[in-house]
DNA sequence: AGGCTATAGTTCTAAAATAGAACTGTCAAA
DNA sequence: TTTGACAGTTCTATTTTAGAACTATAGCCT
């Protein structure tokens, strides 16, 4: 397969994929949520190498999911921020905690909780359809061809 | 960092990351939602190497997200079906498909359309609290340390 | 001035993973 | 007896990642 084109497959799975389907660029987005900003502090707490430190974050500020904003003139030093885009992100993370949470747990329990502001209880993330408000199943949904979908390919 | 303890580190992200973390693993859980179940049937859709597409199988079977069934015994044919805790990957599929119809599409409009057989309408995935209904936001959730998780890494 | 530290990278070699193609084995149908 | 379908395995070449060392700017201390 061509990595390097699978942003533009005629499939949104495979152009996240092309984002965020690596080791390490979905460790590096936790950090991110958890308010790491830093080149150092990213490096020290996920023991990524340097190099592709480097190399994931300059992805992400070119699929414009991280701002690479200057907090220091002299020397000149760049911290990294979520866009839009990149807060986007959170139902995906959320979703993989939770089924970590569900499915790879081990006796000492959860490694984190978490709380929701609003209404101030310890909450799990569920996925409803934005139409009626149920819990979504994989068997009640149906598939169609959509129009960003050559012909040729319409099934798989 | 070791990948082959990732599943077992105190963090339910790194744990899913474990799982699903690779190029190829979601692109064959796509699949698998859209009821494809061979091995032909996968390699041809995906154009995966047989021998990676083999590899991840046994991977997804190991991990209990798949099971290899028999549909014929002479010769010895088998199908991958998913199991309870690979149906309960959904939501993750399903918030990478939403992000990338929001964040990566073209004029093209969408690949495809995603109908609730309940309500009958098209809708989107939206993650929301458990416990008062209401759509996660990342800021106004807040992350507690669990009883999963040594002391000595609280942070981070 | 000279040396130490902090921060944010880059560069290099070795090891591991992936790509691509060919090969194996079982059985049915022609 | 040959062909084709299916589900893999095996092999070499290329790409990616790991791990360590190195570069560069500037503040602070003596």
């Amino acid at each position: 397969m061509k990595w390097d084109t699978l942003d533009e497959e005629p499939c949104s799975l495979s152009r996240t994929v092309a984002v965020v389907g690596d080791r390490w660029t979905l460790l590096i987005l936790r950090e991110c949520f958890l308010r790491v900003r830093r080149f150092e502090a990213f490096q020290s707490s996920l023991q990524i190498t340097r190099h592709l430190l480097s190399e994931r974050l300059k992805k992400l500020v070119r699929f414009g999911i991280l701002r690479r904003v200057p907090y220091s003139e002299a020397p000149k030093r760049y911290e990294y921020i979520l866009t839009q885009k990149g807060l986007d992100l959170y139902p995906i993370i959320m979703a993989m905690v939770h089924w970590g949470d569900t499915h790879m747990g081990d006796e000492r329990g959860r490694p984190l909780l978490h709380e929701h502001k609003n209404c101030g209880k310890l909450f799990d993330p569920v996925m409803v359809c934005s139409e009626c408000g149920e819990p979504l199943h994989p068997k009640q949904v149906h598939v169609h061809v959509g129009p960003g979908r050559p012909k040729a390919i319409a099934a798989g």
